[in-house]
DNA sequence: TTGTAGGCGTTATCAA
DNA sequence: TTGATAACGCCTACAA
């Protein structure tokens, strides 16, 4: 007799209440192999008569897969690690995987041992690394520990052989900021850029570097300041350096909150947007456009990267369940696009387009 | 002798090894009972040998215990939800437990039974909805269905009988924003609502409406308009009020982002902040800070409310298995704080204090 | 201090 | 079309 105390009602319970095997009523349950219309109605009924629920961790045990998938990630009240998450999600219920979620109080935490651990304790059939990438922070990225985890797919970092890496091209979005900067006549572009222990940060600068250069405006250093990705950052450095280069007729910020913070020093100045100052940011996040004047900024594809780096990392998974491991991983670049908005372009010239 | 393709090493494998049994492995793993040092040293020796990682499917199927919470949100786009997804995060990490995270397309999914029907499959120990009240969006909850579910606790809504609730105190925010206006002499103050489906907004509203009727002074539907939580309906729902009510010379916003729009339309219409119009926002969104003015606002403690939510969660898994379940509960109400900025406060005027 | 037997809920294999 | 039996990896009870 079974247990009356137990919450949960078994296949076997089941089973019994319906005259059958517990196999038998596996296979109506999981919709798989030959059963007769009869026994499976009658089964079914049962069912819900008792209110069955399958035990996916018995299911997962035997079959050898979880259906799950383990997320890290660290800055969540950041646009971009949300943004970037609400894509995995989606893409991971349309696949039919849930997620496992770990979220590291910050970016460069190191030892990450026990996040895997766990992960590979609850068998996770892969892993999404969704962390920025900062100092070293993926120093821990060795063949001798990857061996012993599920496929990985790896969010925003340089590509890397043998790694499968979903990255946005940071470094072609600060070219076309800086690039719209220099065709709209701007000579003296400051920069405000990300903390540059982040890559992206990095990058975005570098994109800049290079189409001033290649433009042959001018790119000292006294034009560059570094912040911290916020708002008030982006102030401080904004008054730094005007305080260096009164001369300076453009800003091109690492990210939207820092061109707000920027922004706003710009108005106490008594600069004008864009007249005397352009200033352009990095992220298209949804506020940019309500920010006084509306903020030029470059887009790029969070959500889908998020998307993508699911279905690249399923068919990772499809290709070890097959035996073919180590297929060859291609990195996936997203391309960014300019918005261009009323902090370069004047009003009225916006509106003659 | 064990498959020699199987990717896991199991407790057999390292017993065998160690030349021990299952059970004195498991012993060592747990770090509990009572083990001559002589072959915990040995075990351990084998378990880093041969790199042994405990399965948890397994070990939950038997102790029928996963140590993992379901949390359901919704926007996480949004400067709530992420947030108090964070606490529920780090609390959850503290306390052992894992997160099983479902995130709902819109607020307002009429189906949620496959979601809660993953929760179960998977065994989880709680569940977390952290997801908006937003129409009917919870008339699914109803005792037949809770009785199925493993402990539930909710967030932002409003107390119920029978019901772990962890909320903040929006209507209090309300009126604390309006009563501030109302202190620094404000006679026609406009409001921006969130979108009145929203409990949250219907109640911050409410707290204005409260405050202004307590002070005698004008509240009429003219005085109020419905946006979205974005800058952009916050922008519309500005041109709208000063074209109803050219006389306005206070703003309270739902929340910062229409704040924001606010302030632009302000902008855009040549009204000094806060000399002709005071604005405050609500929910102190990190660049409300380097808003153009300074945004003054409503702080609430969203992380905290995450945080908070897991520990009832878990005292409540704690009693259920102690078997005393249904024990009284008590919704946790979490107090707002003004946050005043020069968005209402002259500059010279907040420097004298 | 250590080992044995049995079971957690499910699926796979092979027979019937 | 169905059913017995044996895993899956681990833990609890009870013995030794």
């Amino acid at each position: 007799m079974k247990q009356a105390n137990s919450m949960h009602v078994t296949l076997q319970d089941v089973a019994r209440q319906a005259g059958v095997s517990a196999k038998t009523v596996s296979r109506v349950v999981n919709n798989q192999g030959e059963i007769s219309e009869d026994t499976r109605v009658r089964v079914q009924a049962v069912i819900e008569q008792l209110g069955y629920r399958p035990n996916y961790l018995a299911r997962s045990l035997v079959s050898q897969r979880s259906h799950s998938l383990g997320v890290v990630t660290a800055g969540l009240e950041h646009h971009g690690p949300s943004h970037t998450l609400a894509g995995i999600e989606q893409e991971s219920y349309k696949l039919g995987y849930s997620l496992l979620f770990s979220l590291l109080p910050e970016p460069d935490v190191p030892n990450i041992a026990p996040v895997l651990d766990n992960f590979v304790a609850r068998r996770v059939d892969g892993i999404i690394w969704a962390v920025a990438e900062i100092q070293n922070n993926r120093a821990w990225i060795r063949p001798e520990v990857l061996v012993n985890l599920p496929p990985i797919v790896f969010l925003s970092m340089a590509p890397r052989a043998g790694l499968s890496i979903v990255a946005v091209d940071n470094r072609d979005g600060g070219m076309q900021a800086a690039q719209h900067l220099i065709d709209i006549g701007r000579k003296k572009v400051g920069m405000i850029s990300g903390p540059l222990g982040w890559w992206e940060a990095r990058e975005r600068l570098a994109g800049g570097r290079q189409a001033l250069e290649a433009a042959g405006v001018e790119c000292s250093p006294s034009l560059v300041s570094e912040g911290d990705w916020s708002a008030a950052s982006g102030a401080r450095c904004m008054r730094q350096l005007l305080e260096r280069r009164p001369d300076i007729d453009a800003i091109f910020a690492g990210n939207d909150q820092m061109a707000l913070g920027a922004l706003g020093v710009a108005h106490q100045l008594g600069r004008r947007i864009p007249e005397d100052i352009a200033v352009i940011g990095f992220d298209n996040i949804p506020e940019s456009d309500s920010f006084w004047p509306p903020l030029s900024t470059i887009h790029h594809q969070l959500f889908e990267a998020g998307c993508i780096s699911v279905n690249v990392l399923q068919k990772m998974i499809e290709l070890r369940l097959h035996g073919r491991d180590h297929a060859p991983v291609l990195p996936t670049i997203l391309t960014t696009s300019l918005i261009v908005r009323a902090s370069t372009v004047s009003v009225s010239q916006l509106e003659r387009n």
